[in-house]
DNA sequence: TAGTGGTCTAGACCACCGC
DNA sequence: CGGTGGTCTAGACCACTAG
C-alpha cells in the first residue's frame, strides 16, 4: 500500500494494534469473533508478515486473543477478573506522601520452625530460619506489624544482617529475585497482641497479608503483615495484563 | 557457532531466554548488571539479530530488564512486590470445589446516585444507574454479599436483564470488556446488615473488596463484595509479570 | 492434506543518546 | 559522532490441526 502519510513517530505495529484493540474493546469484535488471518492483515496494511505476527503475538500474550494453528486468531472470552495490588515499600510509600517513616526491629532470632510452618512453606520441620518482627511507623504512628521468616540456606547473608538501615522486606527485595509467590489476604479481629502493637481496640477488624516467595522451588521468605483495620486499605489500579501495566498503585491509610 | 544439537522442539529463543533468566535469577547477573549487546548475543548463539531482539524485548516487557539505546540492556532493580489475586467467578469456583452454588437477587432498581458515589466513579450526581444486590450461596451457606452499580449508558442491555441465569458479575464479564480497573480491599467489623446477611456475629471481621471498572474512560460498574471474616481468604499464586502468568489461583473458604 | 501460525534469517533504515 | 536498540522487509521452513 506504501502508506506515506502520518508517520511522525507512530509506528505501523502500534497503529495495527490500536485498531484491533479498539474493535475488541468497542464490542465490534465480541468474544469468539475470528480475527482476519495474518495474510489478510498484511494485505490490509501493506506490510510484511513479521509485523502483523508480532502484533498478534503481543495481543495473545496480553490475553486479548487466542491463536491456534489452522484455526486462526479469535477474541478471547474473559475468564475472571484479576485484582493486582502493588505492595509498596513502606519507606517509599511514606516518602511519596511526604510523611516520615521509621521501623523498629522488635525481635530477631534464629529458631527451628514448627510443624505447621514447615508444611506451609515446604521445608523440613527441624530447619532453622531467621525470625524478624518489625514495626513500621509512619509519622510516628503504627502503620503495620510484620512477622517474617527468612530461609538462611537461600539467603545466607541474612544471618549477619541487622536490618538497621532497611527493614527486612526492602533489604530482601533489593537483593534476592524470586520466581514464585503466594499471597493470602484475610480479615481478622485484633487480639491482645495486635491491640497493643497497632494501638487499635481489641476486636477491631485488621487486614492481614501473608506473602510467601520461592526461588526456583527453594523457599525464600514468608511475611505476615498486619494492618490496622479500617485505617488502611490495599489499593490497586490497573489495566488488563500487559497493556497499560500498572499506572498508579498505592496502599494508603485514609479513613 | 552453527549450533545444530538439541533442537527437538525447544526453540532457540526459548534457550536464550532461559539462559538469561537463569543468570538473573541465580544472582550471577545482579540488578544493574549490563547484559551483552544484541550483536554479542547474535555471535554467541549464532543467530540473527531479530531472534535475540525478540527475547530481550520480551524480558523488558516482563520487567526483568530495562533497555536503552546506546546504553544497552541492564538487569532491572525490583521496585515493589505485586500481589495478584484472581477474583474467580463464584459459580466456577464452587464447581471446581465440587460444591453447589446459587445466587439470590435481593434488590434490583434503577436509581440516581448520591454525591459520594458520583465523585467516586466520576459520573454526574444526577445520573441514574442500575443497583443490584446479590447473595452468593455455596452449599446453601452465605459466601458473599455483593452490592453492584451498573452504568446503563455504557451497558444498556442491563436495563432489561434480570440476572436469573447468571449473577451480575458473571453476566458483565462475558459481555463487556474493560480497560481500567481499581480495587480496594479493606477489613471491616460486621454491622447489623452484614450480621444478618452473612450470618456472622456483629463485630466480627469481614473482608470487603471493591472493584470499579471503566472502558476507555467511561464508567462501567462498581461492585462491593463482602466476605465473612475469617472463613474466607483471597489467595493468589503467581510468578513475576508475564512469565508463568497465573498458574493457580483461588479464593477459598477454609477456616 | 492444505492452510494456519511459530520461528528464523540476513539484510535494511532510523531515532536516540552516551561519549 | 558512533553505536545502540526499534522497527521493518521479503523471503524461508516447519509444526500443528481443522476439515
Amino acid at each position: 500500500m506504501t502508506e506515506l502519510e502520518g508517520r511522525n513517530t507512530v509506528h505501523l505495529n502500534q497503529r495495527i494494534r490500536r485498531d484491533i484493540e479498539d474493535k475488541i474493546m468497542s464490542g465490534e469484535w465480541p468474544p469468539g469473533h475470528r480475527l482476519p488471518y495474518e495474510h489478510e492483515l498484511m494485505a490490509e496494511y501493506g506490510c510484511s508478515r513479521m509485523t502483523v505476527s508480532k502484533v498478534l503475538s503481543g495481543l495473545a500474550v496480553q490475553g486479548l486473543i487466542t491463536r491456534r494453528r489452522r484455526a486462526g486468531s479469535v477474541v478471547a472470552t474473559p475468564k475472571a477478573d484479576r485484582a493486582v495490588l502493588q505492595i509498596q515499600d513502606f519507606a517509599l510509600e511514606a516518602k511519596r506522601a511526604n510523611k516520615s517513616y521509621r521501623h523498629q526491629i522488635l525481635r530477631r532470632s534464629i529458631e527451628p520452625i514448627d510443624a505447621a510452618t514447615a508444611a506451609r512453606i515446604g521445608m523440613p520441620a527441624e530447619a532453622k530460619v531467621l525470625c524478624v518482627d518489625t514495626m513500621h511507623l509512619v509519622e510516628g504512628e503504627p502503620e503495620a506489624y510484620e512477622e517474617r521468616i527468612i530461609n538462611l540456606v537461600a539467603v545466607p547473608d541474612a544471618r549477619v544482617e541487622k536490618f538497621v538501615e532497611a527493614p527486612p522486606g526492602t533489604w530482601l527485595l533489593n537483593r534476592v529475585p524470586w520466581t514464585d509467590a503466594e499471597h493470602v489476604i484475610r480479615a481478622v479481629n485484633a487480639d491482645a497482641k495486635l491491640h497493643k502493637l497497632l494501638q487499635v481496640a481489641t476486636g477491631s477488624a485488621c487486614l492481614v497479608l501473608e506473602r510467601r516467595t520461592w526461588q526456583a522451588g527453594v523457599f525464600l521468605t514468608e511475611a505476615r503483615i498486619s494492618y490496622p483495620g479500617e485505617r488502611h486499605r490495599l489499593i490497586g489500579r490497573f489495566s488488563p495484563a500487559g497493556s497499560g501495566q500498572f499506572p498508579e498503585v498505592s496502599s494508603d491509610g485514609t479513613s
